[in-house]
RNA sequence: GGCGCAGUAGCCAAGCGGUAAGGCGUGGGUCUGCAACACCCUGAUUCACCGGUUCAAAUCCGGUCUGCGCCUCCA
């Protein structure tokens, strides 16, 4: 009974679904029409929303980088891979983009570290940017459209605080530090959803007897005996963190932002400090969205010192292929923190192997035809790929798709359909690019994981073929207690092979033990 | 204590009002003397729990529990 009354319902709804799509349709307002904008989710309004920038065409974004004062983590590439990815699709989508990111290239850490290692800061940091725009190239991470540095905006931070103390937003303390004036901003908090100081009990902080007020925050810091400092109207010294920001992305990207972007962990205080200078010295809205990524963990723990799980990107760049790391960083949504366990890096490892000997048969086989940019496979890749990307960037949904794709191929492959094969290969390209994935080429990749697990597992590729070869002639004298011999020692080296008719193929096996 | 996010198969993870995508793993199969890759089949009567709204809820609302993040430098 319940379920005749389900199916009527159902049937009920299907009827009435079907005329409002033919209304829509008469009426030429098309569902596909709400499939051209990109939806985003903007953390200013708590909302999704469609993305409209100042300008018609042209986006301004500028994303909070990196702290020069260690060794990447995985972290940091989540962060740049996700603003690298937004970049690129909305360039796909015809948009003009300005995408400014920052070094931090002077703090507390950075003059301590170098000052450990007898270094200068300013050298010391560079060493480490340097470093870290390799391991992010080597990612597939463009440059930004500008990569700023604190320390070569000097002159624009010093101007900012100028404005704010003129306006009365920035004090100079007795210590010589200057700090902002957080009670004569009366939306301080509002970003971030603290709106009184009662954010405050419950965790214990010493209050710089400087301050008028414990919530307002340095804008420049009085350089101690000693240290690197720049000339200022309030002594020598170094800006804090947050005005750099606000500095650097108003120098390049003017008053207000179409985006703003940086990992979540920076939306308190940063991102709310930023709003209050930035806002405070123009009266004009800073940023019109706010993007944050998610976090890394490590089998369900958050990334951090003290439990010794940190993913150092010169431990995985170069061990693992560049599409097994942004595979991993892109499978799930980018504001969800990503879960990194135990084998997640060899899951994918084995996707990228298999994808790319496809590519490499394929790219074999159609060698004299020319890809179809307008075939159906390539449009309907094109269509879903845009319709997840539209919606807030849904790379997880995105990533699904090109597994099945895979699949495809190889059932292509197996039919011999090499127009069909050559025409998703193409397309895959194209538009993976935009996750920087699927870029390389295929028969570096399948040699380059090869050689890697043959290495691990202790045998060479001439070692295997000349067994193969002996297996060959042991199953021609119908010897198979010899021929398995073989093939034993060969699966005790992860070496699995498989007859056909007049040869031996072999491959190694991945193994992926997703237990915990 | 405050603010915010989340709980979907063994694991990872989409879906966000119309009847549970995808991947890994597992188990079977095609093939094979045996057999890896690939390919095919295989999985949640149900989305932490309890109420409510609705013709219809994993999706909306209220409450409970649990986990996580931020409030101190943090991508």
């Amino acid at each position: 009974m319940i379920k005749i009354a389900h199916c009527v319902n159902y049937m009920i709804y299907v009827i009435i679904s079907t005329i409002v799509d033919n209304v829509e349709k008469a009426f030429g307002v098309g569902r596909t029409e709400v499939f051209m904008s990109i939806k985003v989710y903007n953390v200013l309004t708590r909302k999704k929303q469609e993305f409209v920038p100042l300008e018609d065409g042209k986006v301004k974004m500028y994303a909070c980088g990196i702290t020069a004062s260690g060794n990447a983590h995985i972290g940091h590439a989540f962060q740049a891979c996700v603003f690298d990815m937004i970049t690129k699709y909305l360039t796909y989508k015809g948009y003009d983009v300005t995408y400014v990111r920052n070094y931090t290239d002077v703090d507390d850490k950075i003059i301590d570290r170098a000052r450990q290692l007898n270094m200068d800061p300013m050298e010391f940091a560079q060493t480490i940017m340097e470093k870290t725009d390799k391991e992010l190239a080597a990612l597939g991470v463009d440059r930004p459209t500008i990569q700023s540095k604190a320390t070569e905006c000097m002159g624009d931070i010093i101007q900012l605080i100028k404005t704010l103390e003129d306006k009365g937003y920035a004090y100079r303390a007795d210590s010589g530090d200057v700090f902002y004036r957080v009670s004569a901003f009366e939306r301080y908090g509002s970003f971030s959803n603290r709106l009184l100081d009662n954010s405050i009990h419950g965790v214990r902080i010493e209050v710089d007897a400087n301050k008028q007020d414990e919530r307002d925050f340095a804008l420049w810091k009085a350089a101690k005996e000693g240290e690197i400092s720049w000339d200022s109207p309030w002594g020598k010294g170094r800006p804090g963190w947050h005005i750099e920001c606000s500095a650097m992305s108003m120098k390049y990207l003017g008053d207000t932002l179409d985006i703003h972007g940086g990992g979540k962990d920076l939306i308190f205080p940063h991102h709310e400090n930023e709003i209050a200078q930035s806002e405070a010295a123009t009266g004009k809205l800073f940023s019109r969205y706010w993007l944050h990524n998610g976090l890394i963990k490590v089998n369900g723990q958050k990334m951090s010192k003290s439990f010794n799980n940190g993913i150092l990107l010169q431990d995985i760049v170069g061990k693992y292929n560049q599409d097994v790391i942004r595979l991993t960083l892109h499978q799930n949504h980018y504001r969800s923190d990503v879960n990194i366990v135990d084998g997640m890096f060899e899951q994918y490892e084995k996707k990228v192997y298999n994808l790319y000997k496809s590519f490499a048969v394929v790219e074999a086989n159609a060698a004299d035809f020319t890809p179809n940019e307008e075939s159906s496979i390539a449009s309907e890749v094109e269509k879903a790929f845009v319709n997840a990307m539209d919606n807030d960037f849904n790379t997880a949904l995105v990533i699904a798709d090109l597994f099945q794709y895979g699949n495809r191929l190889n059932k292509l492959i197996n039919k011999g359909q090499y127009q069909d094969a050559l025409d998703m290969v193409y397309i895959l390209r194209k538009m993976y690019a935009i996750l920087g994935i699927c870029q390389q080429d295929a028969k570096t990749v399948v040699a380059q994981i090869k050689n890697k697990y043959l290495d691990l597992y202790g045998i060479t590729e001439k070692e295997i073929e000349e067994l193969v070869e002996k297996r060959m002639q042991y199953k021609k004298a119908n010897d198979y207690e010899s021929a398995d011999k073989i093939k034993q020692y060969l699966a005790t080296h992860s070496i699995e092979v498989r007859d056909s008719r007049d040869k031996i193929e072999w491959d190694f096996l991945i193994h992926v033990n997703m237990h915990e």
